[in-house]
DNA sequence: CGGAACTTTGACACGTCTCAAATGCCGTGG
DNA sequence: CCACGGCATTTGAGACGTGTCAAAGTTCCG
């Protein structure tokens, strides 16, 4: 599943930490840069292994988890386009502390960690970029934490919806543009997948939401931004 | 409150980021420190205010936390001597996404913002100790979310009181060593205070834990270990 | 010593989980 | 291209954990 093929998606993409990187210091990523493709469902690497640099995707989705109680998987966030995932535990030089999972056929790059680590050693703005990432980083999931020990199962699913939408956008149908299972859902909540399945029929009934076999679109953003914030309990 | 006492324990350190700065670098952290002191029940800075600069911990304990549902509180950190506060919402230049206030009397040294980017810019050691503190922040958020997500409020219950010791350590009659209310701890776990007390009463009169007033002392850690990993569900 | 804040206990309602079974969907191989 | 098997989804019933409200007891601090 390797190509050598260069990839550009990286050192351009204005999304990235790359965008950050002088002329040559550009250049020199791209000579080290290895692609690497994934079919649906494969592992980029999983919790617990040693990993040597960072990978960031060039096409498709992952979903990125940790293994909890019955190793349920519990999913912490995505990584799409321009995304960046491993960089966490190269940086902090220790094992991965989450499994990576492609959910439709992907590409990523590899970047090897030796040179990230020149790359914040020469370049200051380099380093302050990888700095305000993970501060980013830190923020969503304290916010994270907050809702899901405070709001509900409905609130959760209400805003998880909210924010997949915002993040994943929608196909032509209006549906949206992620390949998700119940399971995957409950898994992002912390829920049963009966629960998901539940509050969905429900959403749907009172018109919030259209469902297409495992596919979702939303009808009424307000509304369910209320449910999200409590505004109607 | 404030005095202008030069305070060495941020720069000497070795559990902040400052231990990566060079001797020259400690001299002028020393030279624009700030010192201030914190009665019990003071606020350092709310959520959604502007800061200018870190915090760092000499004396005493604060709590960390986010305004949730009807103002209720989430606790998502604490930070006690050698810990800095406030570096995510410098270094990513937005407002503070926490309120930090004291658990008891308590005092912490200022360092602007401007010296900490001039550090970043000329000390490479130095950004990544910030980048490597920020990850590890962020992995232990993470955990957080997973435990929340997928555990009891018996299991969280059994884990916070584990991670309190550990965190705060047992002073001369055995107790935890921290001065928080049964609300604080409902604050952490995510769950109504009167499930607090009485999963604690249930603890007491399994042998666990012993009780006297509002502190704490562990009896029996591996079960409550046992508990919290839920090997005895 | 008094009052406010905190802790404790009880009763009850409700949300959510678990288990079970039926149905629907999809990819694989014949 | 269809049939099959397996996996995902859906629905129902019942049990259990947890939240809410109320009231009494206790501790802490001025």
């Amino acid at each position: 599943m390797k190509s050598m093929n260069v990839c550009k998606t990286c050192s351009l993409s204005s999304k990235t930490v790359f965008g950050s990187l002088t002329t040559e210091e550009s250049e020199q990523l791209e000579a080290n840069l290895e692609c690497y493709e994934y079919k649906k469902g494969e592992i980029i690497y999983k919790e617990g292994s040693r990993i040597t640099g960072f990978y960031c995707v060039k096409k498709g989705v992952f979903k990125i988890y940790k293994t909890g109680i019955d190793s349920k998987p519990q999913i912490v966030a995505f990584a799409q386009k321009g995304d960046i995932t491993g960089y966490r535990s190269v940086l902090s030089n220790e094992p991965a502390c989450t499994t990576v999972e492609s959910l439709e056929d992907s590409e990523v790059c590899y970047i090897p960690s030796s040179l990230i680590f020149e790359f914040i050693r020469k370049n200051s703005n380099f380093a302050l970029s990888l700095i305000q990432l993970t501060c980013k980083e830190l923020n969503t999931a304290n916010d994270l934490i907050k809702d899901i020990a405070q709001k509900t199962v409905r609130e959760r699913l209400a805003e998880t919806l909210l924010m997949l939408d915002q993040t994943f956008g929608k196909d032509e149908e209006g549906f949206i543009n992620v390949n998700l299972t119940r399971e995957d859902i409950s898994s992002i909540i912390g829920t049963a997948t009966e629960s998901v399945i539940r509050i969905l029929s429900e959403f749907k009934t009172d018109g919030l939401i259209s469902l297409k076999g495992k596919k979702i679109g939303i009808g009424n953003y307000s509304k369910l931004e209320s449910i999200s914030n409590s505004f109607l309990k």
